[in-house]
DNA sequence: GATCATCCATGATAAAAATCATGAAGCCAA
DNA sequence: TTGGCTTCATGATTTTTATCATGGATGATC
């Protein structure tokens, strides 16, 4: 059943498109291609687990997954979900070359694989692309000193409004949008117990924020929303 | 009274040593200092301002300084120390070309400036270097990810255990040691109110694990402030 | 369609940490 | 030395959030 996913693909036209590897030449694409692997996944199942060798990398093809630091106690912090066409480099590479995070599949998913040397060998002799693989990583750390300040300096209903704007600018962009993740999800993404999500989920339902049946979730008062995640 | 302070340095024999400078060329840190502008500073000065046009870069050259994040509410995070011969490179590089986070001398200081077009333009021609400057950023990632861990999931002797370790290990590296911060800057570290550093730090002298006498802390029992951090 | 498992929801209680209030101690400057 | 200022310290109280307990809804499986 899993041959239902489309599996053939070429990096040529699959990850040129793609920042950074549209700073890619011709040649360059067609040695990934080469050397691909795709996986798919069913839900839960993990991709990537923490601690392990960083022997390839990442470009998420299809489906949606999370990507979470293994913390204390079994406590999981979701730093991130990825959907498809997004490129994944942990920060062990150039250090340790281990996984510092781990990356869980949602929905069911397709993931590339692309063997880290010939990543390496093509950062070190085009420069441009090694330019921009810094910018996307740049990226990614001031979205991790947001993540800070949301965790450590907003209350609940700032975070659950962070969590909320995410999810509907970054992920689904539609109003309403339908989660394909848990309510322990996203007591995960924001670093409070799961009925506590659900509580101020409610009190956004009973203040006519946000309106929720189920999975479905509506933003009906974005700037009040916006509003929350500002004040904290 | 600030010519106590040694400007007459060259980045030869400064920056030569340091990582990722070491990667350098003898003419390209002739060009570096060159162009170099070294400022000193009084303690309780800001260095670089969050939002702040990215112009330069920052060595951090001699004295002690805090990096940290202006969140909501007129609160701080302290994200790291920084003391001499550190170099600094913040996430505004290579994406929006501004400071996202602002660093304030804690002693006088002296730092030196490097322009940023001279920085760009060595990373463009020096694969070596920009690969270097690439992992000394994940290095800067992957403690920001612990920092993330540490701040959501220890509750607040885990939180001073971590803040004590990184004195000791990181910054001062004797024991016992004088701490040039405040009980404020403490509380900053660790996402608390000074009160409950304070309380904290009183529990842990009362149950023989340090030895805190105003600014001189001495760890008594290093294991059990160790147990302390893992445990959280 | 009955059973089981998982997720969602909600109230009651407990724990954790912040805030408030108040002094004491240290440090300068006049 | 005195007064003023900042930092440090500590107890009382309140706020915030987690945990516990329980029940309902939903969905898969046989």
């Amino acid at each position: 059943m899993l041959s239902q996913h489309r599996v053939d693909c070429d990096c040529i036209h699959c990850l040129a498109k793609n920042f950074p590897f549209s700073y890619l030449t011709h040649d360059e694409l067609e040695l990934l291609d080469q050397n691909k692997n795709i996986v798919n996944y069913n839900p839960g199942e993990i991709i990537v687990k923490q601690g392990s060798s960083m022997t390839h990398l990442l470009s998420f093809y299809s489906g949606l997954a999370k990507i979470y630091l293994e913390g204390i106690n079994g406590h999981n912090l979701i730093l991130q979900l990825i959907k498809g066409s997004d490129f994944f480099i942990g920060p062990g590479m150039y250090t340790d070359f281990k996984h510092h995070t781990s990356i869980a599949a949602i929905t069911r998913s397709t993931a590339c694989f692309v063997d880290i040397h010939l990543y390496l060998e093509i950062m070190n002799r085009n420069p441009a692309f090694a330019n921009q693989s810094l910018k996307a990583e740049n990226i990614k750390k001031i979205d991790a000193l947001k993540k800070i300040v949301s965790l450590t300096q907003k209350q609940m209903p700032g975070r659950i409004a962070d969590a909320l704007l995410y999810l509907h600018d970054n992920i689904y962009g539609t109003n309403p949008f339908r989660i394909d993740i848990s309510r322990k999800d996203l007591a995960d993404m924001t670093a409070l117990s799961k009925e506590s999500v659900i509580r101020i989920l409610k009190q956004f339902r009973d203040d006519e924020i946000i309106d929720v049946k189920g999975s479905k979730i509506e933003i009906l008062d974005l700037a009040a929303v916006r509003h929350y995640s500002e004040v904290g």
